[in-house]
Formats: C-alpha cells, structure tokens, sequence
DNA sequence: AGAACATATTGATAGTTATCAATATGACTG
DNA sequence: CAGTCATATTGATAACTATCAATATGTTCT
C-alpha cells in the first residue's frame, strides 16, 4: 500500500477545529442543511459558510445546492479511506516509511 | 459514550503537518531516538524539536530521555482512543449530538 | 574540569487560521 | 420584478503556526 501523507494534511487541518469536529458529529445522523446546522451553534452564518468549505474542500463532506438550501452529508468513502491512512500510518506494516530512501521528504 | 470533541482538536491539530505525519509512521516501527528521526528529514535540529514537543503533547507520542539522548514511541493506548473517536463521530448512533440540545456550544 | 555530543529553548519572521460585520449572489414567492 | 430568504464572499483583525539561527541545558567521555 502507498499513501501520500501530504494529501491527508487537509483533512487533518478539517478536523482541527471542535466546531467542525461537531458538525461531522451531527452530519453522522444524515443530511443537514446550513440553517439547521447553525442553530446549534453561537456562531455567525459567515463562519458557519467558513467552516463549511474547509469541510467540503477536505473531501470529508459532500455539499450538494437544493434551490436556496444547502444540504450537506458525510462522504463516507473519503472517511473510510482517512480511517484506514490514519490506521495504517499508526500501525506496524512490512513496508515501513523507516526502510525507504535517506531522506523521507523525497518520497511525498 | 461521551467524548469531548474538545479534548481531540490538540491531536488533529498534531497530525496536520506533513513531516509529523512521516514521523508517525515512522516510529510505528518501533522506537527511534532524535537524531535518527532528523536523519530522514531536511529540516533543522530545532525544528524536529518543536515538532517532537507537538506530538508529545498531543499524547500520541511517548517521550523517554535515556541519557543524552531521547527515544520516541507511540502512544498505542492513545492512538486506539483516537482512531475510536474519529471512527465514533462519523458514524451513525443512538446518541447522536444533533438529538442534545439545542446549542451543542454548551455540551463542549 | 573541559570538550564533544544530543536535545531544548528563545527570538524573529513569514505565513496561515478563525472570526465578524458588511455586502453580494442566487433562489423562491407573491 | 420586488421582496425575502439562504448561503457565499470580502476585508479587517487578532491569534496561532512553522521555520531557522543562535544560544542554553544536560549528558557522556577523557
């Protein structure tokens, strides 16, 4: 198996935020659009739009335009695929980054 | 189950760097000290250290001095506690947040 | 004790992030 | 097409992050 770690900073940066951490949280249940998911927090509709993009950009939401709504649902294929890199990376495996090349930065 | 999604903001933010999510896999080898881990990378001996203090911190990482030296290893308790809570909060559950109430702010 | 080695801390800096108010865009409704 | 509602973008700002060179701390060896 080959994983780019750089690819999985964005989604790591995603998840680094509770607010965003809660919104997967929430979206878990099933869809949600902007408005529903703002009432549950004290925040302002700028930010929630904010947070909402580094979501969708991240891959781990899937945003998708219903007239004036947005509605937003977990892409679980991505999920699953970050699960198994952060699983992979945190456990023991044959081919193991230590056993490559000198200098790790040459193999991102 | 209740986690803090608080509590877990510090880890992700651990592994939203590119050379930190190297240095994971790496010691999922076993255990490495300082200068092997700088070894790997370009980067310099001050900067390696700020990023050993980052994981360190966010306990997925165990850090032993044994004389002059440090030796790295992860944390697999915490690790497992991780991947628990991300694995958690993007699925579905009985007890999903969306059901409390109605600021999540206040169940931080 | 003094030299050499391994790691940590400090101070400076450039880049990134989270937040809001204000404004813009786009969609539905009468 | 004018008004309203839902969401996105912009501009400003304060806080945080990654990086390095220089320096400090702590350890081992002679």
């Amino acid at each position: 198996m080959e994983y780019s770690h750089k690819k999985y900073v964005q989604v790591a940066k995603a998840l680094s935020d509770e607010t965003r951490l809660k919104i997967i949280d929430m979206l878990s249940c099933g869809e949600m659009c902007a408005c529903d998911i703002l009432e549950n927090f004290s925040i302002s509709q700028s930010t929630l739009s904010y947070h909402m993009k580094i979501l969708t950009e991240s891959g781990l939401v899937n945003a998708l335009r219903d007239g004036a709504w947005m509605r937003y649902t977990l892409n679980n294929e991505k999920i699953n695929d970050v699960l198994a890199f952060f699983t992979y990376i945190m456990n023991e495996k044959e081919d193991c980054i230590c056993k490559k090349c000198g200098k790790i930065d040459c193999s991102s």
